[in-house]
DNA sequence: TCTCCAAATATACT
DNA sequence: TCAAGTATATTTGGAGA
């Protein structure tokens, strides 16, 4: 059953709480406070969720996620500041820059976020862990000398136990697991811990009485398959063994490109949507321009008044890069929104997927 | 009944 | 309690072979 498999070093470095390092690193002032970073809706006052916050705002019970007015309850003192996306993009451009000259080609970088990516060093460190460490703490200074931020990293066999390491130690660390001792590694931890399971996964296991990776590991595959279906069930057990072929996904940008956004007040107010519509539509194209990729399909998203969400797409006949047409079938989609509910809406959403390169074709016509 | 693929939902992460 | 935004993965369901 063990399968050959070729021995690769891949680094994953995430930057420490990004949002928040960059607001202390712009206003030195804020250095010694709390510091939240969140995504307000456009409903004034403190109507949002936390983005990011750093570590003295961790110490009081402030997380991802957690709504503003929490936040708020629980640290008073803690300095609120709105995010900044664009400028945290240029500081990531950077710190990605440094990160792809580090890795041994171009297919060995992955970005996976704005604040962390994979590089594999299998052939620069000629797969000696010990020459592998030293070059991770290199480009720990690295970024530290040119962006002033630091980070955290984890050197590891495959992607998915580098990305658990470099979680292990936080913040500004470094973690080293050689390939003999990934058991070790994963052992203890809660199945939570494993990269690729959430709260809806953690919660099924746990009802087939597994708590740990370890239990996960010894687990019946066949068992797993029947909980979770065939993909997901193997994936489980090989995730828990330290297993994970996956390649990098070299310097290509994301599938899809979306955006959503708050509606002022719940509404089904037709000129109020599609005037926000019209915002989102404008950002998406933007993006898919600068990207130079056209798309062939299109979703929109309704998150109505009591948060249940619900999406519709449409899949164009060929691709396009077209504001109105993706604007004009957005609206079609929403009317249909509009008559087959009479609960107010939210949050509404466009995200444009099946994206390819716009090289060559230059648009509708030339079909 | 199998396969393809479009549509819709579920899940994860910050 | 109050409740953002972005992206990927998986499941569902219908049409044609």
């Amino acid at each position: 059953m063990e399968q050959f498999i070729i021995p690769r070093v891949i680094v994953h470095v995430d930057m420490d709480y990004f949002y928040a390092a960059i607001e202390e690193r712009e206003d030195p002032s804020l250095r010694g406070k709390a510091v939240v970073v969140c995504m307000y809706s456009n409903r004034g006052e403190s109507s949002g969720a936390v983005s990011t916050s750093n570590y003295l705002a961790r110490e009081t019970g402030i997380r991802s996620a957690m709504p503003c007015k929490i936040a708020r309850s629980k640290n008073p003192d803690a300095v609120f500041l709105p995010v900044r996306k664009q400028l945290y993009e240029q500081v990531s451009e950077k710190v990605m820059t440094i990160l792809r000259s580090n890795a041994d080609n171009e297919e060995g970088f992955e970005k996976v976020s704005i604040d962390e990516a994979f590089i594999e060093i299998t052939e620069s460190c000629k797969n000696d862990y010990d020459i592998a460490k030293d070059m991770g703490i290199r480009i720990k200074e690295e970024i530290k000398a040119n962006e002033n931020i630091t980070c955290s990293v984890g050197i590891a066999p495959n992607k998915l136990i580098a990305k658990m390491a470099s979680s292990f130690q936080k913040p500004d660390g470094i973690t080293v697991v050689r390939p003999n001792d990934v058991k070790d590694f994963l052992k203890p931890m809660p199945v939570k811990k494993l990269w690729g399971i959430g709260k809806v996964t953690e919660e099924k296991l746990y009802e087939i009485g597994i708590r740990t990776v370890s239990e996960l590991a010894s687990c019946d595959v066949m068992e797993l398959i029947s909980s979770f279906g065939k993909s997901k069930g193997m994936w489980l057990k090989n995730a828990a063994n330290g297993e994970d072929p996956t390649p990098l996904k070299g310097r290509k940008g994301a599938d899809q490109i979306g955006r959503m956004a708050s509606l002022e007040h719940d509404s089904r107010n037709e000129s109020m949507i599609f005037l926000l519509l019209n915002e989102l539509i404008g950002d998406v194209i933007v993006k898919a321009e600068a990207r130079k990729v056209y798309f062939r399909s299109m979703t929109v998203t309704v998150i109505f008044s009591d948060f249940k969400t619900s999406t519709k797409s449409r899949t164009l006949s060929h691709a396009v890069c077209d504001r109105n047409i993706l604007m004009e079938t957005a609206k079609e989609i929403m009317n249909k929104f509009l008559e087959e509910s009479a609960m107010n809406f939210r949050r509404i959403g466009i995200r444009v997927e099946d994206l390819q390169e716009s090289t060559g074709q230059k648009n509708i016509f030339d079909f």
